[in-house]
DNA sequence: CGGCATCCCAATCGATACTG
DNA sequence: CAGTATCGATTGGGATGCCG
């Protein structure tokens, strides 16, 4: 419960995870314009968090220029029924 | 969704619900007593902005010493299927 | 007993700039 | 394109003390 919260509980995890929820695999910077007005370094800053919570998978295309996708694990997805009753309330 | 971690998502927000919700209804000290190491300020705080968001209710009796007693709404108790979903997660 | 005001520190987040 | 470092502004909440 504390440990939910401590996880979706961000300025902007929420969000993050709804976005992933709904286009799947996404880039990092197809993330960025969807949350505007979000800084740079705030996205990064969460995008880790959320890594290291286990609930987003991380990507990275060794491209010039570099490419990074990100989605939500098996894991986070038990998170969307949660998600859903916040939204009726 | 944003709305629902803008009422839950303080520090204690979600302890408080939680004792109110097995308590019923209970004193200001005797919740206190539940949450160290709580500051008194805080408490006070916390209890004011969830009644705000008008999931607890506060009844005063105007006697000596004071006597304040919370309890929570119906629409918290709509909260409380959230929190199950967030113990099992 | 319980609420409120004041002061203060620590965590969080944004702006900016540099890196490969 | 994406990540990291640095700096500054904002904010949440803790300590303390006064009030009815």
């Amino acid at each position: 419960m504390y440990y939910t919260l401590s996880v979706i509980g961000g300025r902007w995890k929420l969000a993050i995870l709804f976005h992933l929820g709904r286009e799947g695999v996404i880039r990092y910077g197809q993330l960025k314009k969807l949350l505007p007005p979000i800084a740079h370094r705030t996205l990064s800053q969460q995008l880790k968090e959320l890594q290291l919570h286990g609930v987003i998978s991380r990507k990275q295309y060794n491209e010039m220029p570099t490419k990074v996708e990100y989605s939500l694990t098996k894991k986070a997805e038990k998170l969307l029924s949660i998600f859903n009753l916040m939204n009726q309330w």
